[in-house]
DNA sequence: GGGAAATCCTTGAAGCCTAAACTAATAGGG
DNA sequence: CCCTATTAGTTTAGGCTTCAAGGATTTCCC
């Protein structure tokens, strides 16, 4: 899919906007929710291929270990990156390949696997977190500070209503 | 994974908060923004696959066809839902082998094939739709109206942004 | 100590997804 | 009419993702 067909698309919340009003509001608001990161992170995709030839799920692992001195394990990785273990393990191994990371046995645990930037990983990262971090920027420049500010803490309110909803129905 | 696990996630965007404040705004602001998404959409996906053995993309696939009384293109598919070609291809097939959609010809155009619900399909998605409406505000159950309303026409400035940055890229 | 339960990770099967190359058909311009 | 460009859809290779099952290790608790 080209970046035209991104912007002239259609979306699925476009394609709901004359149903009946009033009786579908969160329906609404979740379309448009999945709408806009499903925009921004096709782009990003789009652009960590074309730029560094990598992807996006490599591109969060590494900066999930960015910020960790001693390295994380498989399974801290796997939880905040709110994916399955099997697929951190997967995709472990294919960034170990690349010698852009590399496991390291834990001193008195066998079963725990280390995870940890090579230097050559840090320096991958640097560059594409730089770029990153301006794509965001550029994607969302059309917001006012004080839109982004309110966006920020509804979304926060929405995250916890969320949050909220999946702990009651763990304990039912 | 787990609700368990989903409910108890350090996400990244969290992780991120100690971070110096003031120069990330943009990026925070879409780490959020992708957490709240993953936490929706992946819930979605466990009960779909839970309550009617299916999945999102093939329910996102039959919420395009349900309003389309002579059916749509499988290019028309892929702009709706904003996934390749070749995707829709696929994700058609086993929804065809299942017996819930048909591909039909279209007349004057050998290179189009016309996509619909069948009878049972349109029965399979009413169950379904009815159930993934109600577990959407139930998530959502946290945000008072007027704050859905804030967050909704903000998410709709978010897409214009960056719909915007999209084109202005194609033509530099 | 020893056995049951929990934890960490890996593996395998199946589906989802993209980019790129390809086939087939249509449309436009000479 | 042909030649070219465009459009619709499929195919292929490779990567991502989940779930479920399983192996290894540790922990708990009697």
């Amino acid at each position: 899919m080209t970046p035209d067909d991104l912007a002239s698309t259609v979306d699925a919340e476009t394609a709901l906007a004359h149903a009946p009003p009033g009786h579908k509001d969160e329906l609404r608001l979740w379309l448009r929710l999945l709408t806009c990161t499903t925009l921004v992170e096709g782009e990003i995709r789009t652009r960590l291929r074309r730029h560094f030839d990598t992807t996006l799920p490599r591109f969060d692992l590494m900066a999930a270990l960015e910020r960790a001195k001693d390295g994380m394990t498989l399974g801290e990785v796997s939880r905040r990156m709110m994916v399955s273990n099997g697929n951190v393990t997967g995709l472990a191994s294919r960034l170990e390949a690349e010698g852009l990371v590399e496991r390291r046995a834990q001193p008195g645990d066998r079963r725990v696997q280390r995870l940890r930037l090579t230097a050559k990983g840090r320096r991958e990262f640097a560059r594409q977190s730089a770029a990153h971090e301006a794509w965001i920027a550029e994607l969302l420049d059309g917001l006012a500070p004080e839109e982004r500010a309110t966006l920020f803490r509804l979304l926060g309110r929405a995250k916890l209503s969320v949050r909220a909803a999946l702990t009651n129905e763990e304990t039912p």
